[in-house]
DNA sequence: CAATACCATTCCAACCAATGAAAGATGCCT
DNA sequence: AGGCATCTTTCATTGGTTGGAATGGTATTG
């Protein structure tokens, strides 16, 4: 039986062989190659998808498998090591705000029962660091480590709204990415939307696909007042009507803030918001 | 101007350090400069500990920085970067067993109210993959991305019982590291409750530093019947006694081992056992 | 305000680790 | 047994890597 080794889905990309690159830059290629899809990876499957030859690959991935960034395992596949998961634990916006979020994620998550996100900006994209949800909660469509858009998600909404102007523009020049069952907001009314997330402190966003939810976010600040992650909560749409998870989710985020050494001043133009 | 004075202010670490070092073992040692305590280095720093100059250092983190594995904060110091933590979210015995495991975590926490952990094993020493705690809760010894060692924690017994005979052995014979607050146990005791982990999937520690405390641990199994993970409850001592907690614990473990695909056939041994 | 100390950054010529084609070793399928 | 793909080792060549020295910047001290 010929299974199909590989739909090889990575354009080749010309065969020029990356001569010339650092040895570093090199490594970290091969640590790319890794996604959610591809978790445990052979020798040449590594090689290919990192555009070098076989003996270079292999050399490089035997230092990393000796400091332990990566691991062998039986059947002679690699996978991303628990050495690197732990020195990456220590990253301040990965697990670091997690670290203290998390009770009172915990604290929301135990009361609603719905999923409960945790996320922070890297470029372009919001990362999820952090997800809570029960055995049988609605299908979600983001995974904790994936990628989200940002004009598209709850949480990507906060963080844009809570980034310097100059991203925002950035961003908001940039074609929309359509994404599937999000409805396509136009930019005059994204750029309301993201004054009113500045001003009320809530994003809210509705989507269908993969399956009918509303999602509700709120920002966390750090001691300099800057947004550095966004808190959100996820129902299934037209069971707990937005405007009463919303209380929950800001004082949530705010807690958080407040350990993370945010002087939670009363913000002037939120003491009274007779929204909705 | 005149030459200056012999005594070499830096340390005379050899007068040729590490060179001849492959570049990428000089790259990963950068990294591992960063722990628990070392959160945000300057250059210097990381050239210091990691013992290289600092322009190789400088050079080294700028590929670094480049791809995202570290970041530069205002003040010019450097951070674990969120593109680490997120291949490193790839890692299967890292956030692999912690996805699938949390939200049992959740349910064991939800119900009890004490510090939930998840440990694998790493070497000679476990690592903490997960905690679950609550605001109010007593302190614990170990952070998430932490080590822990093998013989006088309750995960690390359920992780070195559940470890290959070879291994064990090694373990055995090597000298007992005596931490403050537990008590040390002679290697025929060892034995013999190593012993009684694997029958009754459950292992038992009582420690008074930091705090008095009790963990409860059992053994998460893969479809293989490998022990890939450990499971514990983290009590005050005097609080809920451990014979009541291991059923929960056990309960727990075994749903997220039938999770990962172990036929949780009912081991002989353990059907019953009056384990005062 | 000058002197001092430390840190970050740039430069560059010597150097050696990195490179990858080739061939051998291993395992799998026909 | 033969064909095929992957993994591994070897080795002469070479270009990336190296780190002392110098420069600019900043905080601290006298």
């Amino acid at each position: 039986m010929t299974v199909p080794p590989d739909t090889d889905p990575t354009p080749a990309r010309g065969k020029r062989p990356k001569q010339g690159e650092p040895v570093i830059d090199r490594a970290l290629s091969l640590l790319a190659v890794f996604s959610d899809r591809r978790r445990a990876l052979t020798l040449s499957e590594l090689a290919r998808h990192a555009g070098m030859p076989a003996p270079t690959a292999l050399r490089l991935i035997a230092r990393l498998v000796a400091w332990g960034a990566l691991e062998r395992l039986d059947d002679g596949r690699y996978v991303v090591g628990v050495r690197l998961w732990e020195v990456a634990s220590l990253s301040p916006r990965g697990h670091g705000v997690r670290e203290i979020a998390l009770p009172y994620l915990e604290d929301l998550f135990e009361v609603t029962r719905h999923h409960v996100l945790l996320a922070v900006r890297d470029n372009e994209e919001a990362v999820l660091i952090e997800r809570l949800s029960s055995k049988d909660a609605t299908e979600v469509a983001y995974r904790v480590g994936g990628r989200a858009p940002l004009r598209s998600t709850a949480v990507g909404l906060v963080l844009l709204a809570g980034a310097d102007q100059q991203f925002q523009e950035a961003t908001l020049r940039k074609p929309p990415e359509n994404e599937p069952g999000v409805e396509h907001m136009p930019e005059g009314q994204l750029r309301r939307t993201l004054s009113d997330v500045r001003r009320t402190g809530i994003a809210m966003i509705r989507r269908s696909a993969p399956s009918k939810t509303v999602s509700v976010a709120s920002p966390i600040f750090d001691a300099q007042g800057s947004v550095v992650a966004a808190l959100s909560i996820v129902v299934p749409d037209g069971s707990t009507p937005p405007n009463v998870l919303a209380p929950a989710v800001r004082a949530t985020a705010r807690a958080v803030s407040r350990n993370l050494g945010h002087l939670a001043e009363i913000s002037p133009d939120v003491r009274t918001h007779s929204q909705g």
